[in-house]
DNA sequence: ATATAGTTATATCGGATCGATATAACATGG
DNA sequence: CCATGTTATATCGATCCGATATAACTATAT
């Protein structure tokens, strides 16, 4: 997870660590941890994926390899799941350096997956407990963010398809 | 947070580590992993706050114990900060065993920690760089939801004052 | 009848992540 | 001039995740 999000934003140009972390947030990845950061930056650099070169006083700044550039575009490629909200957005945040019949595929696998939640959420309402108003408020938001997200995707894949053109 | 979770479904009857993890995902918590849940019980049972007795056949149930009792209630309504969204949702489960202005504080606290961060958005939305069609379709979306939730958040505190008369 | 596949159930391992905390340089405003 | 805030790197313990192993029981197909 934090692998792809690290090398995708070195693959933009040299950061410290700081900086990735902030761009994460900027990105809507609040609370991406030091304590999750500074230890991939450490992975990544024991694989030669990114490596340091020290900048003005105490900064490092962190550059992708071409070690590291195969690696980033190979992890954005790779067998989508993708049942995983963050996974899926930080895919998408790189989007402009899959290709375009990769990007749809992604997106609609991301949909088959919602879309099985949905059908689940559903099954569990009807045959449900009694269930106090709380639980009950819980599942129905359930409900309703994943129609939403499944809106949205549809609404990302006609733009893809259109863009295609 | 498994804690939580775990000593809530307890206090509405014994169940067994599988049970327990089946009862999580129908309220949404998908992907609770059995790495997490049943390290989580071995921790509960060491502090004295479930209990196991043996079932059939090679089912352990495991049940709330007095002290276990206090310390759900104590957690439930625990310092909420509430910027974690698993958590509040869990707390939200079990709302119906918290004092009914207890609840209306923690959905507002929630509320202003939304609010907070959709400030924020928007401010950085603002004064952005050029950014990919991509990063901004995530920036918009983040919007969209924190909005939607705190309308949500709304209609609860809403129905809540309006229950309460 | 009996292979085959699926569900229920408990468990563990390594690695990833989180939250809190420590440190320190530098900037800014009162 | 000094307190507060920001930038920046780092580490620690606890927790959590994903994968994997095991095994009994159940249904289904051949």
């Amino acid at each position: 997870m934090m692998d792809l999000a690290v090398l995708g934003l070195l693959h933009e140009g040299p950061l410290h660590g700081y900086q990735v972390r902030r761009r994460l947030h900027e990105l809507g990845f609040r609370r991406v941890s030091f304590g999750s950061l500074y230890p991939a930056i450490r992975r990544l650099e024991g694989r030669g994926w990114i490596a340091a070169r020290r900048g003005n006083g105490r900064r490092k700044e962190y550059g992708l390899t071409e070690e590291g550039r195969r690696a980033f575009e190979e992890l954005l490629d790779a067998g989508v799941d993708d049942g995983d909200e963050r996974r899926f957005r930080i895919r998408l945040a790189f989007f402009a350096h899959l290709e375009p019949h990769r990007r749809i595929a992604v997106l609609e696998e991301r949909r088959a997956v919602l879309t099985d939640r949905l059908a689940e959420l559903r099954r569990n309402r009807r045959r449900s407990t009694p269930a106090d108003r709380y639980t009950v408020a819980l599942m129905e938001r359930s409900v309703a963010t994943t129609e939403s997200e499944i809106a949205w995707l549809d609404g990302l894949v006609a733009a893809e398809r259109a863009g295609r053109t």
